[in-house]
DNA sequence: ATCTACCTACCTATCAGTAGATAGGGAATC
DNA sequence: GATTCCCTATCTACTGATAGGTAGGTAGAT
């Protein structure tokens, strides 16, 4: 078998539990039920709901930049492909929405250190995207602008392909310029 | 004073809190106490949960589309702008996600009443947006597939504006093609 | 007399979180 | 080699708060 540890495996629960309902989605109750422990032994590894909260929030940020590898790797236009690829791959193969997708449009109602995590993901997604653009050859601001839209795009086409049950869409609106 | 009536005061309040956190952010007894009457109250005019969060999507549906007018009300290129314009307003005058960009997110979870609603808002929209495309020029499928992609770009300028506390990231955001 | 819009008073379920006990394992001490 | 001690990971048992929801009553307007 070789079952994951309890903290990963508590991880897992709650992250899946989170990308399907949102922060106020997951309990401790109902993650420790699933592993088979009591709630109270949840919080022997996690202190308090904001610390589990920004534990996976932080954890699939590095996840999904350790996919992507260096904005640079490659040649832009590969890496752009790699990029709308890693979002696909979180909606096709996990069947979920982008976590912080999700924890982005609940943003004003997060505790400050998920919040925070959120956050991070964005900027640090921001910065990747904007260094493959330059590398395209935009300048700065531009590059910003683009990595803004294009994460804007998924992010909405995940949003819209799950709401409308049509994952093709997705496909077909990552390959569509917007307005 | 000129109070509205209590239950468009229950709906104003459910939208703004499910516009903040979801749909497990609102709650009988948050809103009842904002109003100054008591949680059982709120039943007497929504029978239970669902049947409000169903409400205020149709509401948030109908004002949307209400306030958008005909698809061919105007020239495509003024009626795309005006389409782009109400949802910055839901950004910047309300200062909130899109309840439906919200709802759709958490999609999977929702009650089924709710989620139908949710779903209705995309199809419309696709519908209304699809019609100025083809009064644009374009085929059927592409213009359905482009009005996916603006609606998509759109939602996820909000989450991205909201996450990056740039507000105005969504202008440049809208004003710019993703891929 | 009925209807509207509220009320009090309650229910059961769930929430996050805490205190304190315990079983088992490993390491240090005798 | 046995004993002591501590650490890890779990448990039981609980708290106070909050959730959605219900039954039955009531004041005032039509």
């Amino acid at each position: 078998m070789a079952q994951p540890d309890t903290v990963t495996r508590i991880l897992d629960i709650a992250e899946r539990m989170a990308r399907q309902g949102g922060y106020n989605s997951f309990s401790f109750r109902d993650i420790a039920g699933e592993i088979g422990i009591k709630a109270a032994s949840v919080h022997y590894h996690f202190a308090n709901k904001e610390a589990l909260g920004a534990a996976i929030a932080d954890r699939y940020t590095e996840n999904f930049l350790a996919a992507l590898g260096e904005p640079v790797e490659a040649a832009p236009d590969e890496m752009i492909q790699r990029y709308v690829a890693a979002y696909r791959s979180a909606l096709l193969d996990d069947g979920l929405m982008c976590l912080c997708g999700m924890f982005g449009a609940e943003i004003s109602d997060l505790p400050a250190p998920v919040a925070a995590k959120t956050r991070s993901f964005f900027e640090r997604n921001m910065d990747w995207l904007s260094n493959v653009y330059v590398a395209k050859g935009l300048e700065a601001g531009n590059a910003r602008v683009k990595a803004g839209a294009l994460i804007a795009q998924l992010e909405g086409a995940m949003i819209l392909a799950r709401s409308l049950d049509d994952m093709a869409l997705f496909d077909r609106i990552s390959a569509t310029p917007a307005p």
